[in-house]
DNA sequence: CATTGACTTGGAGTTCACTCCAAGCGTTAA
DNA sequence: TTAACGCTTGGAGTGAACTCCAAGTCAATG
């Protein structure tokens, strides 16, 4: 599969593409007798991952060092291993700073809800008290 | 409370916090004779907010328009209300995702544990087989 | 009275993660 | 055979969110 279609069925640019395989987010892909890369299987299927760890916030040095380690092979899984459990903890926090986050939010716009509008209501809004 | 010590409270530098109010991220802070910031209550409430709501995503431009609409008094409340209710789902959305890609983590390092090293399962860590 | 330290301002600089650009090449279409 | 298309490259440009800097003010201290 060639950049447009990839491009397209990921919804990166062509641009992105190939910055995420010029530093190292992505392996190297093959190209065909005229330099033209021609995506495998597995290529789509790291541009997926990527896309994915990406948005759910991974750095992108923690991912680039994971595809740094794959591409040394199998003597390095258990680092592989680790480096992914690191991440996983960094995230499961980032969610469970955001799900507080969240419950502020509900208690906030509930307050809203209940239609007060006094000074001393306004300000207990933005106090720690409705999270608590 | 000064910049300063404000700046230590929140983990913010004297800069972010100039920026913050620069940009009506939060509301003026009112001066003393000689021109110097003296955080209130208040100040330091919608410092400690704002924080809060930047760590969890939610956009700049965003959280500006909640404060103007705050600085415009009572008459606002119901926008901004409809802004946080958006805001809340926007960031819901944003849980789920990473929710889902912590499950597909989780997954991941379950194979690492195997011990597994053979190609085929190698290629399988890619795959979405591992999420479904 | 000079220096130190904490602050002020406007504006310039930095980093990250793209995003765009110019020049060039190989295949297809007219 | 000329043009268009889709890709190639290295490198420059961009926008967001800070971050730093220079020049200046004021109050307190030696």
């Amino acid at each position: 599969m060639r950049m447009a279609e990839v491009s397209l069925k990921f919804d990166l640019t062509q641009d992105t593409l190939r910055y995420y395989e010029r530093i190292g987010l992505i392996p190297p892909v093959n190209r065909n007798n005229n330099g033209i890369r021609e995506y495998t299987e597995d290529n789509l299927r790291w541009v997926e991952f990527i896309k994915c760890m990406r948005n759910a916030g991974l750095p992108i040095e923690a991912l680039i060092e994971y595809v740094n380690l794959f591409q040394q092979g199998d003597h390095t899984t258990q680092a592989r291993k680790e480096l992914l459990i690191e991440q996983r903890e960094q995230l499961r926090l980032r969610i469970e700073e955001m799900t507080n986050t969240l419950a502020r939010l509900d208690s906030k716009i509930e307050n809203y809800g209940q239609g007060i509008n006094r000074k001393e209501k306004e300000l207990s809004r933005l106090t720690e008290t409705e999270i608590g």
